[in-house]
DNA sequence: CTGAAAGCGCTTACAG
DNA sequence: CTGAAAGCGCTTACAG
């Protein structure tokens, strides 16, 4: 292996000056400069960067988090990640969680003895908030809540769910079936508030905003919005519990057994995996849509537009999305470094002070909702793991062949 | 920041054996062990691993290189090689061509540069074999030819395009039209046969084994063997060219224009997301499938399952294509190790050797094909650049909702 | 503007 | 079985 040491002898000049040209710092002489391009040239020089990373402690990789990426929604999100931190020069290092041994957990561990010198996590965990909360280094959640101090970018879910029941409500649904995640994901926080059973959360006046959901996965915000809103207008409603993500084969199970169980359902509304197998479903069984029945997908992934019928469906928007966590991953990276004074200080304190640093402010932006239906009710103190929320991006209804005018 | 020094002096031992403590080498006893142990939970302990790759030269991270990930056939293929690398000690590095600023080239760029211990290539490639053959590094490539000495794993095309004909032959379709990429691409190797046209290479008696193809792609190989056997049946054939597999926009517009321009067209074979959109054009249409209209996809992702029917198709063979170029990146990454004795060494050779010790060997591997569907063609002496081929991994017809029995 | 020196946090011969 | 020492290939103050 050809090194610095090995350049600087061929062009019979120091190693800093080879380092400073590689690096193009400081001041070198054109003559110098020709000289070191000369001999690395010649020699085929690459520098390694492990070694330099391993003095800078970075490695400009960042890790994504995703529960699959064999699912049209986590797969595009990836991609715009991917594309997003690219061109602020970082690597992405996704993770699939079904295809990791040790799941997040690995992840975690590799950002902790940093090999990544980040985190954005998008998928659901098991972990309790202390977990995340000790990490100590840079995460960020995309519609996930991890705990106090961790920023959390999301969807207005809220609003999805608004739009979803405007559409239906309009065109005259009597009878909606809607597909989602395990109901116990909808309050896997301790809560002050206990709507556990269906009926009793969509039918009680539980506010759907900054209070009254105690959930780590801020998604169901839609399911509640949803139930809420139906309920208001007397429509009818039923809600399937599918698997977790991942669980492929669950996806035309359900398809069929909406149409078994509910020989009367005249919407249906899911993920846009879901929402595909239904549309194939119907399609098999005759069902004429839009006219008897009306469906709707949630995420506006590439799948909605290939799945027999274009489906109507409330768009996340990947791009700010992405954009949005990506400029607070690296926001939290910088916040870790200006800690650092000085890369060659003895080091011990450093680190935890950055910590402080980091989570202190990150906890302040957390907790400062910025929603966009609802106002006012922040600033009321302090309340533990209640209902936090970071920044929202807005969704989208697009229309498509799959529901009514 | 708390390092291994500060275990040391906490535990009251040498940095050494906290070193062996950790890593769980040589012989400690058991009280030095605890001491450590306990010294490590006190102060919370994490290895710092970029010191160590440093030091081991390794990183353990291997880069898969798609053209995007936003693609069922990529994602489901990415996602079965993480798993796969995963439970063999490796980290995925995910490289999604078409959202990486350098492409390709940045991720080749970190294989040099040490940051990761090989490439797995499934993406095209503008970059001449020399380019490839010149990095001196493990690099495996996925359905497609990199250049002499670079192993490859590829599906069995030949066999697809023939379980494609046979099916359609059978069932006594008329006017097939398939869906591909630019037809430049099917002999984008200097060649000593030139059929170059469509008519040509359709009806030529172009053997389509080991010779006749010039291609870094050997994915055409299905085209060429379908045009080849409805060529001989006398059956209508045309092709027809979208654009790169990130061109999201194309697939619509394709389906489109095929029953525009091809109003009796009676069977459509493509990838998962081309028959995807011509079964949904199709049913848009009214066109009955399968009885007036046959589609088959090529690939048998997640998204056949999804299509609006369950779409006949040519499955690639995810788990094995995962597990076979694993195991030859990892027995590449192998060969560098031995060649380097002893990392302490003075260094200067031990890659060169290494390098040569790696493309020797997988020059030999990589030129002994092992075609199912014809043998004793190899062992002629050395073609340069001749239809190389590597590994072949078997493809089945999974039959759906879009064929005739 | 250039060069000699120290150091990033670990691992591994090597001597005790 | 344990400890002092050298070194992995770079970068960055610091003195000239």
């Amino acid at each position: 292996m050809v090194g610095m040491r090995d350049v600087a002898k061929e062009a019979g000049v120091s190693l800093s000056t080879v380092s400073l040209v590689v690096n193009d710092t400081g001041y070198v002489s054109d003559d110098m400069r020709e000289r070191v391009a000369a001999a690395m040239k010649k020699l085929d020089y690459i520098p390694n960067e492990l070694a330099r990373n391993f003095y800078r402690d970075r490695t400009d990789m960042i890790g994504v988090i995703v529960p699959t990426i064999s699912h049209p929604f986590f797969s595009t999100l990836a991609a715009a990640l991917q594309h997003e931190l690219a061109g602020r020069g970082y690597r992405t290092l996704l993770c699939s969680q079904a295809d990791a041994e040790g799941g997040e957990a690995e992840y975690v561990d590799m950002l902790q003895r940093h090999m990544m010198d980040g985190i954005i996590m998008a998928a659901h965990t098991s972990h309790a908030p202390d977990y995340w909360t000790l990490i100590d280094r840079p995460v960020v959640a995309f519609d996930r809540y991890l705990g106090a101090g961790i920023p959390s970018i999301c969807s207005d879910h809220v609003h999805g769910g608004q739009l979803i029941a405007q559409q239906l409500i309009r065109t005259g649904a009597r009878h909606v079936v809607s597909i989602g995640g395990p109901r116990s994901q909808f309050h896997d926080l301790p809560a002050h508030l206990s709507s556990h059973s269906l009926s009793q959360s969509a039918r009680s006046n539980v506010s759907l905003g900054s209070d009254g959901v105690n959930t780590t996965f801020p998604t169901v915000r839609y399911y509640l919005t949803l139930e809420h809103e139906l309920g208001q207008a007397a429509i009818r409603y039923d809600y399937v519990e599918v698997g977790e993500v991942y669980d492929v084969q669950g996806y035309p199970r359900i398809a069929h057994e909406i149409f078994e169980r509910f020989p009367d359902v005249d919407a249906i509304v899911g993920s846009d995996i879901s929402a595909a197998y239904c549309v194939q479903e119907a399609l098999r069984r005759g069902a004429r849509i839009p006219d008897e029945l009306q469906i709707i997908a949630y995420d506006g992934s590439y799948l909605t537009e290939a799945a027999g019928m274009r489906i109507t469906a409330i768009r996340q928007d990947f791009a700010t999305i992405a954009k949005l966590t990506s400029e607070r991953i690296i926001e939290e990276i910088g916040k870790g470094e200006k800690g650092a004074a000085g890369k060659g200080a003895r080091g011990s304190a450093s680190s935890q002070s950055s910590g402080a640093v980091r989570r202190r402010s990150g906890n302040a932006d957390a907790t400062v909702p910025s929603f966009t239906d609802e106002g006012g009710t922040e600033g009321q103190g302090y309340q533990p793991d209640s209902h936090p929320q970071g920044e929202l991006v807005p969704v989208q209804l697009r229309l498509g062949e799959t529901t009514r005018a």
